[in-house]
DNA sequence: TTGATTGCAAAGCATTTGCATGCTA
DNA sequence: TAGCATGCAAATGCTTTGCAATCAA
């Protein structure tokens, strides 16, 4: 992040504009998310942006923060994202390029990427079926190069890492 | 289905297996279960195939239909999906060729589709960041072509037809 | 016989909703 | 002032777990 302060100008704009458009009201509340929410430059459930804003202001609640990132979402500010273990993970949409994920089963890292080829063909296929798509999810799960190394060495579950991203199940 | 009675013999030799070699236990709710499900050309959620299972065997219970199919999923029979509406839905796996799916979000429709070519790219993708990917997941969400037409027609809400999968969030 | 399996009820977990109170426009 | 927003507690929906009774090997 090289930006200047005050960061963030457009998305703070686009959140104002989008809350005045649908006739909603700008509160304390939902600076504070969407400034928070802003600030951290990672995949974030709701539980882990309520953690943060409620060091700053205890006494914003948990239901806020999920009605705001769902504001977020339709601000188009902020992307849902799952991985494979049943939360909801949030990124920022605005300003960012469409990507797609590899999650690693073992740590839970996530790296994002990105193919135009791969786009292309996405929409070729969709031509073929005369499907419209709007959006679309791409995600591969496996062991990412580091988890590849550790898995010849025996002493990993004796490592006191703890993985970003748990991932319980196979299906996202 | 094209397959002569008793249908079936190979999935069912695979499941006796995995029970055999995991040092389970072959149960009637188990077989019941099974046949089912494999009689099922559909994606099902776990309460769907319970109710198929119940109405011919009013005793078996929601939680040994949740718990088989878990069991089918590790023996390698089924795949869990996900289309967005916060629902696991199974599918058969053996035997039938890997692919992924168009939802739409209108009318719930799921088109089964492969490519060969986004398969290699992915690959290459993964290998690009040294990943060595296990599974993965595509999904496009969008307008089938009957969806597409229907949308001219201002009636379509009057339409009584009931969609067969709601995709209620964006997120799968 | 022994330990896996079952079905019920209860618990979990992430998320949503009802509602009285508070606050923006 | 009107009605949107908030925070709490309760409800929801899907899934898992504890446990006593049952059953396969």
């Amino acid at each position: 992040m090289t930006r200047k302060q005050p960061e963030f100008l457009q998305e703070k704009e686009i959140f104002r504009d989008h809350i005045q458009k649908t006739g909603l009201r700008r509160t304390a509340q939902r600076d504070l998310i969407l400034e928070i929410f802003l600030r951290t430059e990672e995949h974030l459930t709701s539980e882990d942006l309520y953690t943060l804003v409620h060091r700053q202001d205890s006494t914003v609640g948990q239901t806020t923060v999920y009605r705001t990132l769902k504001l977020l979402t339709e601000a188009g500010l902020a992307r849902e994202v799952r991985f494979g273990d049943n939360k909801t993970y949030y990124e920022h949409h605005y300003n960012h390029e469409h990507h797609d994920h590899m999650i690693c089963t073992e740590c839970g890292k996530v790296i994002e990427f990105f193919s135009q080829e791969i786009e292309n063909l996405q929409d070729q296929m969709a031509d073929k079926f005369g499907f419209k798509p709007t959006h679309h999810s791409l995600r591969l799960w496996g062991f990412c190069s580091e988890c590849q190394r550790k898995q010849l060495d025996t002493a990993v579950a004796a490592s006191g890492a703890q993985p970003r991203v748990r991932v319980r199940s196979v299906v996202g």
